[in-house]
DNA sequence: TTATGTGCAAAACATTTGCAGGAGT
DNA sequence: ACTCCTGCAAATGTTTTGCACATAA
């Protein structure tokens, strides 16, 4: 837990502020592209690459998580208690799903393996009403 | 199930016997890149495009699977049975992990939430032994 | 024979980084 | 003042794609 010598060194800039805001708006776990595009209606000058940096600072030091989930962009959300996630198979949407959290697996796991377990994420895959409905007409069986 | 309509289709050539031969000699769940040095031993003109295609029609046609798992670039799986990973935070090394398969929990995610459900995959994160071992004058704690 | 597949190279994305100037403490 | 931080742009890393030629069926 080195985050107590890492915060003194965090200065709190406008940047990271508005980001921390605009991420904390929504629940639709938004891509770093995403999180650009909200912050720059208020900011139109911020950079790209600060973004990234504070996205990925703010995460090191558990103010927010980094979901890797399926798809090519990681994504990131406010809510940093432990909680699972769905991702739509077609249009790559990840919502919350209300399970509880399984944390017996976690010693389960650390029977099993030589690792040293440091958490556990689940990940369902589905398909989104949006998505089945725009699909309708396709399905036979 | 449109697989079947598939695999009509799918010509069984030289570089996708080779891809799906060494991607199942190795347990590591090598990514596209990895798979490219591997294959590329034996087919040493084969293009980096190749690879990528294939692999991805492959996990498309069941015939092997697509780890979406941490870290940046996706890792495939000649082991289709479900199973779950442990990853290492440190190094990125992704492992089998036997835990049992929690059947159950799709069918509890179905009832919460709107998706259709497809699955679940349980993805572990851990530090591996190596990483440990080569840790261990760093740790005070 | 002919639709599908391949190698190659370029393009498209996603993310990271170097640096000179800017701003929190 | 002294660091740390930002904007910008270039670099890097991964994956996808267009196209002319090759090949499985």
């Amino acid at each position: 837990m080195d985050f107590i010598e890492q915060l003194p060194k965090m200065r709190l800039t406008t940047q990271r502020q508005i980001i921390l805001e605009e991420l904390s708006k929504v629940t639709s776990h938004p891509t770093a592209g995403e999180v650009y595009d909200m912050v720059r209606k208020r900011l139109p000058r911020i950079g790209l690459g600060t973004v990234y940096r504070n996205l990925e600072l703010m995460a090191e030091s558990g103010v927010i998580v980094k979901l890797e989930v399926g798809g090519t962009q990681k994504r990131f959300d406010a809510t940093t208690d432990l909680h699972y996630h769905i991702r739509c198979s077609e249009c790559g949407k990840v919502d919350d799903i209300e399970l509880p959290v399984q944390h017996e697996i976690d010693r389960i796991a650390s029977e099993e393996t030589d690792y040293q377990i440091l958490g556990h994420h689940i990940e369902f895959a589905g398909v989104c009403q949006t998505c089945r409905s725009s699909a309708e007409h396709l399905s036979i069986n």
